[in-house]
DNA sequence: ACTCCAGTTGAGAACGGTTCTCAACAGTGT
DNA sequence: ACACTGTTGAGAACCGTTCTCAACTGGAGT
């Protein structure tokens, strides 16, 4: 639905804003918009280790992309952080609990009525929200059918 | 709206369950019913080191509390990990983004249309959703401007 | 009451993910 | 070529979390 951005606009965003855009930066963006699954940090540091790129170097670039607001925090099925790219557009996750697949979508408009209704009701001065939905991907559930039927 | 589930009741739970409801476990479970913020597992651990539960303790009685579903995980506006009590009844948290008090509502009416659409657009299998809504709770709002309008 | 036993607890060690330090390096403008 | 500013990588340091294990607790049976 929504495909990743591709390097070079990143790199617009980066250079908007004065921030260099190196290589092992744009690796490590290339690692998560590669991946349609939700990654962690480890994973990227360890993928992204025999190409010439430090570890403090994936934390250093996963904090800078996300408060760019490049790359959003999610959790997987068991909770572990993971992060995938783009949430540009502010979408929702909808992510697989077995293969962290992620599927984007836009639930804003269901949230502002709420927002609104609770910020009425309890007088907080709402200024954003976190949704995210869990499920299983088709191809999971069909690989789940083969493999036990439970 | 939904006050905190007594200890007795909490302690129903457990022996339904056949698991003993310690006096450790109560003064765990009394920490996090009795504040009406969300706070972390470290604070937990600093406010019952003095009266002699170990943050092992700690740590363990979280996790049961947390399988139990007495006790839910949420972030704070700094990201930080926190846990409240009671989800009972799956309601979701409105966290001030200052004090971490948290207001529970239920939205599940609006979340349930949405994942009903996004079921058949997809084709997953809908298991779940985490929803956290923030703001600034009204006497954060009062102290703020008191203090320098910004 | 006494004993037995399974489960719980606390202190401290161990572990692992994240951050920090600092010297080397890269990129840009002069 | 040079200076300057910001980035990088290796490894140490840090700190939250989990593990280990001996002591303890509470309940069941006698």
């Amino acid at each position: 639905m929504t495909d990743p951005q591709p390097a070079h606009e990143i790199e617009a965003v980066f250079r908007q804003k004065g921030i260099p855009f190196t290589r092992q930066r744009r690796q490590i963006w290339d690692f998560f918009a590669g991946a349609d699954r939700a990654a962690t940090i480890t994973e990227a540091a360890d993928a992204l280790r025999g190409e010439g790129v430090g570890q403090a170097t994936v934390y250093r670039t996963v904090q800078l992309l996300s408060d760019l607001g490049l790359l959003a925090r999610v959790q997987d099925g068991r909770g572990e952080i993971c992060f995938i790219a783009p949430p540009i557009g502010h979408s929702h996750p909808l992510i697989c609990g077995v293969c962290r697949r992620v599927v984007r979508f836009d639930g804003d408009g269901d949230v502002a009525e709420l927002e609104a209704r609770l910020a009425e009701a309890t007088g907080f001065a709402i200024y954003g929200h976190h949704l995210e939905i869990y499920g299983i991907c088709p191809s999971c559930r069909a690989a789940k059918e083969g493999d036990h039927g439970e």
